[in-house]
DNA sequence: CCGGAAAGTGCGCTAAAATGCACTTTCTGG
DNA sequence: CCAGAAAGTGCATTTTAGCGCACTTTCCGG
């Protein structure tokens, strides 16, 4: 997953669950400047702030092994 | 996946493909330094540097929704 | 057992992540 | 259509990720 592709996913997780940015910023713990940032595709998040602000949309961060492409 | 747990995981999937850090660093373009520093715990890296080193070694971050606890 | 390979770490620098504040722009429900 | 809510952004500061270099520690095959 690239880092588009996963805050994708973020935001539109966000939207299902109509909740703000600041209102996860609240939440989550990440300043709402942050959560901005990340959504308007600025930046490199560390690990710490993407797993902070998917716990709170019900979200996970996973490793796994990639599927042969064949 | 905690960061501990994706680390973790990380270093097994390289010891696994008996890749040194050194080697690592080489192929994914991370210096040896930040690898090292990954490895033994220390610090917090970012979504770009977790995504290059998981790539040489056949792996992927995802994001996916938490599955319920029951 | 031991030497070289691999891994871990102290010090220091630079660039960038994270943050706050204030302002602008965009979206949306009534 | 329009006011208020939500989202986006310029500027400035603090913290820290990423990095190099040199050194120490640990690991392991012969």
């Amino acid at each position: 997953m690239q880092l588009e592709e996963l805050i994708m996913t973020l935001k539109q997780r966000r939207l299902m669950l109509t909740v703000t940015q600041e209102y996860l910023a609240e939440l989550s713990g990440v300043a709402l400047r942050t959560i901005k940032e990340i959504e308007s595709g600025k930046g490199n998040p560390t690990f710490a702030t993407l797993s902070r602000i998917a716990d709170v949309l019900g979200m996970e961060i996973k490793l796994v092994v990639k599927q042969p492409v064949n």
